[in-house]
DNA sequence: AGGACGCCCTGTTCGC
DNA sequence: TGCGAACAGGGCGTCC
């Protein structure tokens, strides 16, 4: 679930707790999660290091220790990072835990282990070795509509990591119902003034989350996500929400807002 | 190229 | 009541 909202959200909360704290010790409880590199590995890097910067690209947040090293954090669907001190018990689903010169702790905490904790030179050097696209909240209207020349199901393609970084499964049900559009319009069928419409929406959507702290309960009325359950209804009409399989996740949409 | 599928993983929910 | 199946989904790999 973690999309770029809830990311951002993790990054400042990162920024705000663990910046300029020395890394005295790490822990490592599930190495499968570490991609590219080892407990050990991981040690030798963030020992005696501290975090001088954050950064965050789509839906990756990076700790970055200096010019030539980084942290790079994901949360697959279920994680968080948490930062205490004196806890008597870990958190449920430590995957890592961090601990500072200062006695606090940071732990990366996933009950679903489908994140990825990895080390990279930079977080540019990580994006580019991945292949991630643009940042959503940097893209440009005109590289929107290059993309949107493709085949691809619209939903597909907010999704497409390869070519817009951040907007998960969730978020792209609420850009789609913000600017209207049913999720398994083909991109290249859209008109400009639904990619201008969706292009605005990318940024409506995913700022207001945001400001709300991606929490749906705090996010503006008119949003479809707290709707989006069986038997939900449009903020809009009130007609009740349908799915419909795209990309092999549910899609959830109006199927009165958004026509086919 | 695009899409369908399976896999990873586990807490929650549902059906028998 | 209790158990197992299905589901949730981000990312990756495979196949058509």
């Amino acid at each position: 679930m973690p999309e770029l909202p809830d990311v951002e959200v993790c990054r400042r909360y990162l920024t705000a707790t663990a910046l300029h704290q020395r890394i005295a010790h790490t822990r490592v409880a599930a190495p499968a999660l570490l991609a590219g590199t080892t407990p050990q590995g991981l040690g030798r890097v963030l020992k005696g290091r501290a975090f001088t910067d954050t950064a965050r690209h789509g839906k990756y947040l990076f700790g970055i220790l200096d010019r030539d090293h980084c942290l790079v954090l994901h949360f697959g669907m279920t994680g968080e990072l948490q930062y205490f001190r004196h806890r008597t018990a870990l958190p449920a689903h430590t995957q890592c835990l961090l601990r500072f010169a200062g006695g606090f702790d940071l732990a990366y905490v996933a009950p679903r282990k489908l994140g990825r904790i990895a080390l990279a030179d930079s977080p540019a050097a990580f994006v580019q070795d991945q292949g991630l696209g643009p940042d959503a909240l940097t893209l440009t209207e005109a590289q929107f509509a290059e993309l949107a020349s493709r085949r691809a199901q619209i939903k597909c393609l907010l999704m497409d990591q390869r070519r817009i970084a951040g907007i998960g499964n969730l978020y792209s049900d609420e850009i789609l119902f913000q600017a209207r559009v049913h999720p398994r319009c083909r991109a290249a069928d859209l008109d400009a003034a639904q990619l201008r419409g969706l292009h605005r929406a990318i940024g409506h959507v995913l700022q207001a989350a945001i400001a709300a702290h991606a929490d749906a309960q705090h996010l503006p009325g008119d949003f479809l996500l707290p709707q989006r359950r069986p038997g939900g209804r449009c903020p809009r009409c009130d007609s009740t929400l349908q799915t419909v399989q795209a990309a092999g996740r549910s899609a959830w949409f109006c199927p009165r807002c958004q026509p086919r």
